[in-house]
DNA sequence: TCTGGGGTCCTAGGACCC
DNA sequence: TCTGGGGTCCTAGGACCC
């Protein structure tokens, strides 16, 4: 069922933002290679002591949604049929359904397996105005990879994203830009991206509950019940402002990896050998992306479910496994367990960094030629450059001249920009 | 048989430097 | 003889998102 894009008007000519999600994504691509199982309450999600990872529309209506503890589920739904998660499977899939998107603009931003952001200004000329390229998108994702999607179109992120929510499942909707504010203003603080349980708690103190209360409070008050940077960021988007560009290039800030035990865990060995474990698979991941870390984090989880974390920096970065290991050991020996079992350990690698002999796979010719215009190469060599410095890029007449230097010294960051200034 | 695993961002205090 | 103020880094914790 394709709802009518129409319900807030059909003005796209500001709206140059889809959000693209996927419908019950897990338990879609599990459907689709079992057909014989559509129309039945499907979840997604591990045995023992996990929780809901998507649930078909059939299970929803017993109430079952993601995050909800397993043993929950099954209760409201005990006809239920479990698939356990394939994780690898869905990489796959979302990997072919994002290339799905890349043609029609590289301006994609994927913000998890799931979901991506495409900036379709530039694509306008060659696909038509932004309705017919999500109803384009919705056909082809159904065509090629037997899954459905849901495509909202706003003039900014967050309301394209809030769009693609109402349009679900199955659905498209467009907020035009002159009915951002209104759209807006029928909805609970809660659809606000950033206002959880917590946040909406605290704002409900001050008597506000509807995006309607939030926009006409002092800005001053939101802080006052929020902190000063949610505060502002909560205000700008009740009236619509969101100035976040689509970024299709993110550099990660950290790589972690963290397991439950089965069974609260009282033995030390085990919890370090498991460390052990977490940090051969962190430091793997390092390694195959050329990052180094710069600062080690633990994660302890004890058995009455409190959290403790700990940190620290090294002198120099590492994608060491032995190294990650020492460190978080000796973070996990001092740590104030006070004789609790641990439910969970984890490990993250932080303050990342490339390894100074791995390449940048980036010169502006390349940029150019990949996003066959400079505005869409300029964006991306600016996130290059702001994750890896100034001289993270090289340019030069040509591929060839133009190494590929990274992060190495005697990069002239002054003749870099002059060229690039030339380009443009 | 409550509460996963992957992340991002913000706050706040102390150290340290100028 | 009594104590400013800004900037940055490090650490711990927490809220939030999918």
């Amino acid at each position: 069922m394709t709802r009518a894009p129409s319900a807030w008007g059909s003005d796209d000519a500001a709206a140059n933002i889809l959000h693209v999600d996927m419908d019950a994504f897990y338990a879609s691509v599990e459907l689709a290679r079992r057909p014989h199982l559509r129309g039945r309450p499907v979840i997604v999600g591990g045995d023992g002591r996990s929780v809901v990872l998507a649930a078909t529309y059939e299970a929803r209506a017993f109430g079952v949604h993601s995050a909800l503890p397993m043993a929950h589920a099954l209760r409201m739904c005990p006809q239920a049929i479990v698939l356990p998660p394939d994780l690898a499977e869905y990489r796959r899939v979302s990997g072919e359904v994002m290339e799905t998107l890349r043609a029609v603009t590289s301006l994609v931003e994927q913000l998890s397996v799931d979901e991506a952001f495409l900036d379709v200004r530039g694509a306008r000329r060659r696909l038509g105005p932004p309705s017919s390229i999500g109803a384009a998108i919705r056909e082809r994702v159904s065509a090629e990879h037997g899954i459905t999607c849901s495509v909202g179109i706003a003039s900014t992120k967050f309301v394209a994203k809030l769009a693609s929510v109402h349009a679900k499942p199955d659905g498209m909707l467009l907020i035009p830009a002159d009915a951002t504010v209104p759209f807006l203003r029928t909805l609970p603080v809660g659809a606000l991206w950033g206002v959880g349980e917590k946040t909406a708690q605290a704002l409900a103190r001050y008597g506000i509950t509807q995006v309607a209360e939030l926009a006409d409070s002092d800005v001053r008050l939101v802080q006052t019940a929020v902190g000063k940077v949610a505060g502002a960021r909560l205000h700008d988007l009740a009236w619509g402002r969101d100035p976040r560009a689509v970024e299709p290039t993110r550099a990660e800030k950290s790589i972690g990896t963290e397991t439950t035990f089965e069974h609260d865990q009282t033995d030390p060995r085990v919890v370090q050998d498991t460390l052990l474990r977490l940090a051969d698979k962190c430091a793997t991941r390092l390694r195959a992306q050329g990052l180094l870390a710069r600062t080690v984090s633990l994660k302890v989880r004890t058995a009455d479910f409190a959290t403790l974390t700990r940190s620290h920096t090294l002198v120099a970065p590492t994608d060491a496994a032995r190294e990650l290991f020492l460190v978080a050991r000796e973070m996990l020996g001092r740590a104030p367990l006070g004789g609790r079992a641990v439910r969970l350990v984890g490990i993250r690698a932080e303050g990342l960094t490339l390894r100074a002999e791995t390449p940048v796979q980036l010169t502006l010719e390349d940029a150019v030629a990949e996003h066959g215009d400079h505005r869409e190469a300029e964006v991306t060599i600016d996130l290059v450059r702001e994750r890896f410095g100034r001289s993270a890029i090289q340019l030069g007449a040509g591929p060839s001249t133009a190494s590929r230097a990274a992060s190495r010294p005697g990069v002239d960051a002054s003749t870099t920009a002059s060229a690039l200034v030339e380009l443009s």
